[in-house]
DNA sequence: TTTAGTAATGAGAACTATTCTCATTATATG
DNA sequence: CATATAATGAGAATAGTTCTCATTACTAAA
């Protein structure tokens, strides 16, 4: 489990020079980001974060670095929102294995960390899966979908 | 659960009365693609097998149509696939609670019927995610992903 | 240190799924 | 039958994302 960023980036950078890639400002500029924000964050979620640093990091540029930290292994796009992209660090780099609380309202998405007997409970499944199917199960994805804590006093109020 | 074409439309009919929606031809259509199909599809995907079937839906109007039918409760628009709108039946409707496999090649998604220690598993951990943190969970989402059978042969050919 | 050669950048065009607009058509109701 | 409302369909508009290409920054060899 990576727990400072100085651990982050030099395993980003030994990711990227395995493709042959550089890690350039840029990308130890997005990395920062989402190491700081520890939540999955949109393109311009992170572009404003950058901003506000006095970083102008350029919509293209900052697609085009997002898709090769992601081809990379360093990010991992979610398919989580409806119409926006979210990127947070992929798990094989941080050590974190997570799941997400998506609010269907507001669409926020925050991590949940995952507990043993629920990846215990999943695993059986995947191989039950395997057994009945012809389909190789590599990975799952668990989302829990509800109401978060901001929505919810709205709400109320 | 709902094991016929007939059932299923009646009850569409009457959800869509709820809202004081008219259940159309096109609506009709769309629903009957969606059960037929019995399993994620996208609006070209429905397209087609309509247009298979000589009926000509235009494009604003099925995603009009979808859009409704889902505010109504009959259909429900996945969050899988990168860049596509993938549409079902709503567990509601069908009665059908189930899951998802997720090609990560083709992108292709597949139905896969839960089963109940899996569910167990996961209202147990909904429970304790509701006691740990300030979120209020009403559903999940767990897809598997990996390589469908397709993608396999293509891979070893 | 120069010099190629290659990689990364940035501005804006292009692309694509989806939504919107609005005039026309169909349907239901008094 | 008349009128109000709903649905339709063609195409414009929108928005997130990707592509293009000229410019700039690195890197490594001479």
């Amino acid at each position: 489990m990576i727990d400072t960023q100085d651990k982050c980036h030099s395993s980003v950078e030994e990711l990227l020079a395995e493709k042959n890639q550089r890690y350039t400002t840029h990308r130890k500029s997005i990395v920062r980001v989402l190491f700081e924000l520890s939540k999955p964050a949109s393109l311009s979620e992170i572009l404003a974060v950058a901003s506000q640093r006095s970083i102008n990091l350029p919509i293209s540029t900052a697609y085009r670095n997002l898709a090769i930290l992601e081809d990379c292994g360093v990010v991992r796009r979610l398919i989580a929102s409806e119409d926006l992209g979210l990127y947070e660090l992929a798990e094989a780099l941080t050590g974190n294995h997570h799941h997400h609380l998506i609010c269907e309202q507001c669409g926020d998405v925050n991590d949940l960390s995952s507990n043993s007997n629920l990846e215990r409970a999943l695993s059986r499944a995947a191989e039950m899966v395997m057994d009945q199917i012809d389909f190789q199960v590599t990975g799952h994805r668990i989302d829990l979908t509800g109401i978060c804590s901001n929505c919810n006093k709205v709400d109320s109020a």
